[in-house]
DNA sequence: AAATACATACCGGTACGCGGTATTTAAATG
DNA sequence: CATTTAAATACCGCGTACCGGTATGTATTT
């Protein structure tokens, strides 16, 4: 195949294909020669002259997966017009009309073959999305007194924990009514941790996102 | 090698070596020639004779770590000298005295080389665990007027994800000063929750645990 | 001319299948 | 009860297909 001029898309069809097939048979069970044989006559000097290992391809494909949420989770931690508390209430709210991974939900993918992809979520979420993001809002939280807690840091991870590792219907399948049972028992933590972020308008919308998700399958 | 009259003792030696292997080199860097190199003159049909995969010999080793750690929820679960309440706060103090899985502190296994276990536990934590051990126990303590919820499934998912993956310092290596964060805010979560279950003798058992670990890394 | 974007041929290692053999177990026979 | 026999089981180890990764070559762009 020809040079491309534009090396990016190159890049961007890698990623493609991986995420698809890394979703549709996982991780493990998707070789490279399989993602070859899906990027339409390039070879395997393609792959490895922009990834370095097959690992490396897995990293930039979770990458790419949060990082549209991400994206909302830094707007929303660097807005100066919202105390702490007012904007975990927003991103809860965000990731619920826009959830977490847009892609992802049309693809409907199973989590229960795939523990390398998994585990990569998890570490994310924990060691980057966490402290990142919830850390800040909470500390200011903190500093602006629409908070208490003396452990911010353990907060953030457990709130992305519980968010979007338990209550992921991809990781734990579960049906509109245990979602909705969840929700309420994590509403519950939040505020027995001293975090009361969640109202009616959520609740609402989480329910319909769940019925949305199950249909899809 | 001569054949064994007892297959038994072959199934029981293949595993060990496995389950020894794969904590000290993660299961993905764990060969199967690597098994039979410290089966002590077995051969690979040896293995695939009583075992149908390396995935199946996986499956094997977890059921048998989470062996011991079931008998005891199941005997506690039994016992009818105490309230649900009760139950839960001597499954805490047992397994921290004794941890979910003994053996494994003294091997200080690696879990972040090792997502297909990690997996195989979180799996095992939220299908098995949970619904056979906790939950029944929660559902007494709800007869016997001694825990109040009215989402006891959900509840027990939680405790248990909390308390065997986020708690867990071989899945999020933690300071000993973390780890005492963490559980601080467990048991502000149970407490929140309706569960008042923690106490300072559990507190103190929790700490002394964390200090061997780090030590033995 | 140098750097970049790929292609191709190749390497060591892997999980696993499979034909074959030795041993044990159980039933049939004397 | 003793012996023979048939079948099931435990194990061997080479062969195979495939895997991730590398070294090197070639065409294109800068």
């Amino acid at each position: 195949m020809a040079r491309n001029k534009h090396p990016e898309e190159t890049i961007n069809l890698i990623l493609e294909v991986a995420f698809r097939l890394f979703m549709e048979k996982g991780y493990e069970h998707t070789s490279i020669q399989d993602i070859i044989d899906h990027l339409g006559g390039l070879s395997k000097g393609a792959i490895y002259h922009h990834f370095k290992s097959k690992e490396d391809i897995l990293v930039a494909v979770t990458d790419r997966m949060t990082a549209e949420s991400n994206q909302m989770l830094a707007a929303i931690r660097d807005r100066s017009d919202l105390t702490g508390r007012e904007k975990l209430k927003t991103i809860f709210k965000e990731s619920i009309s826009r959830p977490v991974q847009n892609d992802i939900f049309t693809v409907a993918p199973d989590f229960h073959n795939n523990p390398k992809l998994l585990f990569s979520l998890l570490h994310e979420t924990i060691e980057e999305a966490a402290p990142n993001y919830i850390l800040p809002i909470i500390k200011q939280g903190i500093s602006d007194g629409s908070i208490q807690t003396d452990y911010p840091e353990q907060l953030a991870e457990l709130i992305l924990l519980t968010a979007n590792v338990w209550m992921n219907p991809m990781i734990f399948d579960s049906s509109e009514e245990e979602s909705h049972r969840k929700f309420m028992v994590f509403s519950q933590m939040l505020k027995g941790l001293g975090l009361d972020v969640v109202d009616d308008e959520i609740l609402e919308r989480l329910q319909e996102l769940t019925a949305i998700y199950q249909k899809s399958k």
